[in-house]
DNA sequence: CTGTATCCCGATAGATACTG
DNA sequence: CAGTATCTATCGGGATACAG
């Protein structure tokens, strides 16, 4: 602890600096939602079904490039969990599965929809600063 | 390849499935910036330096909960090589080095403070819909 | 103070095979 | 069709020690 003193009288000196200026709660409520964007798939899948409506397993096999069965899997049950997107199976056979956002998962859309808008409007930027930036150190672009 | 036949005469049938509905460049450009957004750390150190403004290394250190010096090292290395920030060191001793967003940086600020919006205003609806679905499939809540 | 260099572990993710 | 199971490889990320 600083600010302690031998005779124990003085001071508070620092005003207890803000964990995290800005950010409500400390940033731990912004980290749950961020550890909830910031794996690999989530935020395309609900890009995807934001832009799309309801789909089924296959069709968002097909349309998320480069997932595997097993992280879609995984990513919409996570979804589901958060009760960003609903589940409804149909007693068919074939089996047919349908993922659709929730309500809660449409408020997220127009964020998503920001970011997807902000990411190829700066694309070039970034780009370019990359070539610079490893131009600059002599990294490898790889 | 489907739509190919013994005779070679035949056919492209399906219309090209778009790769990925909604999303410009078959959702390429945004994986792109998704891979940067996806990280433990690059929107939090991003919101953090959109609230305060320029900040140098150790009181970025304080700010981020939970972070290791090595991973802000590298989050700031791939956020000033992606020109979202720039990375100022005087020569002076002992050494200090300021971070502050580009005006890259500065233009996902508000993207970044809806994303922190939304997390804290839906933070209960998340948290009762992970309560119900752990007790609809009894999942354990670890 | 501001990093870099190692070591190490657990989570994440891909491939593949199998099931209802 | 829509998953589950299993195995493995890779990588993110923490701890620690050291350097400029």
């Amino acid at each position: 602890m600083s600010g302690t003193h031998t005779d124990g009288t003085s001071l508070p000196p620092e005003p207890v600096p803000h964990p995290c200026a800005g950010w409500p709660g400390g940033g731990r409520t912004v980290r749950r939602t961020l550890d909830r964007v910031g794996d690999k798939w989530s935020v395309l899948v609900i890009g995807i079904l934001a832009a799309s409506g309801p789909l089924r397993f296959g069709v968002l096999h097909q349309r998320v490039p480069g997932i595997s069965q097993r992280m879609l899997t995984l990513t919409l049950r996570h979804l589901e969990r958060d009760g960003l997107l609903s589940r409804t199976a149909y007693a068919e056979v074939p089996p047919r599965v349908e993922y659709e956002l929730t309500p809660l998962g449409e408020s997220l859309r127009s964020i998503v929809t920001a970011l997807a808008q902000w990411a190829t409007d700066h694309d070039d930027e970034i780009e370019s600063a990359r070539r610079d930036f490893d131009g600059r150190t002599g990294a490898q672009p790889g």
